[in-house]
DNA sequence: CGCCGAGTTTGCTGCAGCGCAAACATGCCT
DNA sequence: AGGCATGTTTGCGCTGCAGCAAACTCGGCG
């Protein structure tokens, strides 16, 4: 996605905005390049910038001083991340890393909370990106209270389906590169219990790929492992 | 409390409107009174209002097909609930039933949605409304993501003390009635699990109470509870 | 081109906590 | 005042999965 007023259009956040008012937006962003595994802040410190991802996918995760630490979510090109709105605390509450290469576009923040009150169109397009993310959230929330593992990973991975799918050959492909690890952090378990769970899925043919690769070969499976009932015990 | 614009301007929704605007917005509100037990909505039911609630307390659940069910939370006087924003999903996505009994103020979405898009500070309050909702959601999934049971609830119960806590002779109680069934799907975990834990804490004379109540009485226990790490293993 | 480290697989063990079952308490309704 | 419904406690067995340990594999870097 190349930067321009035109391309803003299509995104959410910038809906109901004229097009005078995205080329203001536009010609106040710095760009900002992030490579594989650079952060674009951590938690605890100072909130300074509101982002845009226009290439690539940004981790936002949380550490926790038991398990290894949770993932929040996942942004993908076009999502904003960083302060929510840009109105409340002063202090991140995540630590955002660069899943591959990234080209992001950056806001001070106080540039972007002026956007804000001057564009009444910009708070209600963010009102319906914050709507959506929540709803997502919840979603994520009762998976985790309520299915077993299998289950949450089968969810997680046709939400990832969703927001990152691509049509590759004999299945879908994640477009971003994930490790187990990051599997575990999504769902709330170990490294361990998500790679034994994907290993066999692979047997059963249902995914493919490799090291930190995710490819779903049998998307109807995957359904049925994420909404059968317990009853349907015939792993192996 | 009682419905008129010079409250409304305490509450944050409505904190960046004129005093025109929030009599306008009061003006077209109508008052809906619920019994403790009666629901606003029901999951899957169309959207057609949006809600704030005025006096008591509502809860906000989903079912799922395993477990009871989930509370994705409960809503306090000044919060408003129903569609998030307004600007989403034609479906409820929760149930919405009354903890006790509750004073409504009520407007048609459509109503709603016109006043969100004609004056620019009520979709900025409503975003910090979301903001915050969206750290609460947010702070619950890693918990349950990342912490046991007992530190779980520990953390819940503290979560409540801040949004509903109120000072009552030797401790802090809790001002609406709820169950262990509550607790355990505001936790995601099993009714018994969670009875077992705070009959415990009972003995341990850290909180109190009976039927459907909670009393804190050692607020710093509960913290300890909440925040230790594991290492300190001393039950019974 | 071989070493090294990041990512992954796999086995084994123990236990938190779920599931089931049943008794019990307490407020509410008639 | 009694009966009933709702909420709570408690016991017990079983198991999913976390926790630890170790081997393995691939890709990249020197």
């Amino acid at each position: 996605m190349t930067f321009a007023p035109q391309n803003l259009r299509r995104l959410p956040i910038f809906a109901a905005l004229s097009d005078a008012e995205r080329r203001a937006i536009a010609s106040a962003a710095s760009l900002q390049h992030l490579a594989r595994g650079e952060r674009a802040f951590s938690e605890g410190a100072p909130v300074g910038e509101f982002f845009l991802i226009l290439s690539g996918h940004v981790k936002l995760s949380r550490a926790s001083r038991h398990r290894g630490g949770v993932i929040l979510r996942i942004a993908h090109p076009g999502e904003p991340f960083g302060p929510a709105g840009g109105t409340q605390g002063s202090r991140q509450t995540t630590t955002a890393i660069a899943q591959r290469d990234c080209l992001l576009a950056v806001w001070p923040i106080e540039t972007w909370n002026r956007f804000l009150h001057d564009m009444p169109g910009l708070a209600i397009g963010l009102l319906g990106v914050l709507e959506r993310r929540l709803a997502v959230t919840q979603d994520r929330l009762i998976e985790i209270a309520s299915l077993d593992v299998p289950r949450r990973i089968a969810h997680l991975v046709l939400r990832l389906i969703d927001q990152a799918g691509r049509q590759d050959g004999d299945g879908v492909r994640i477009d971003f590169p994930i490790t187990r690890q990051d599997i575990a952090a999504l769902t709330g378990t170990t490294l361990h219990s998500a790679s034994r769970i994907l290993t066999l899925w692979e047997r059963q043919r249902i995914i493919g790929g490799g090291r930190r690769e995710l490819l779903v070969r049998n998307v109807p499976a995957l359904v049925d492992l994420a909404t059968a009932r317990a009853a349907d015990r015939d792993a192996r």
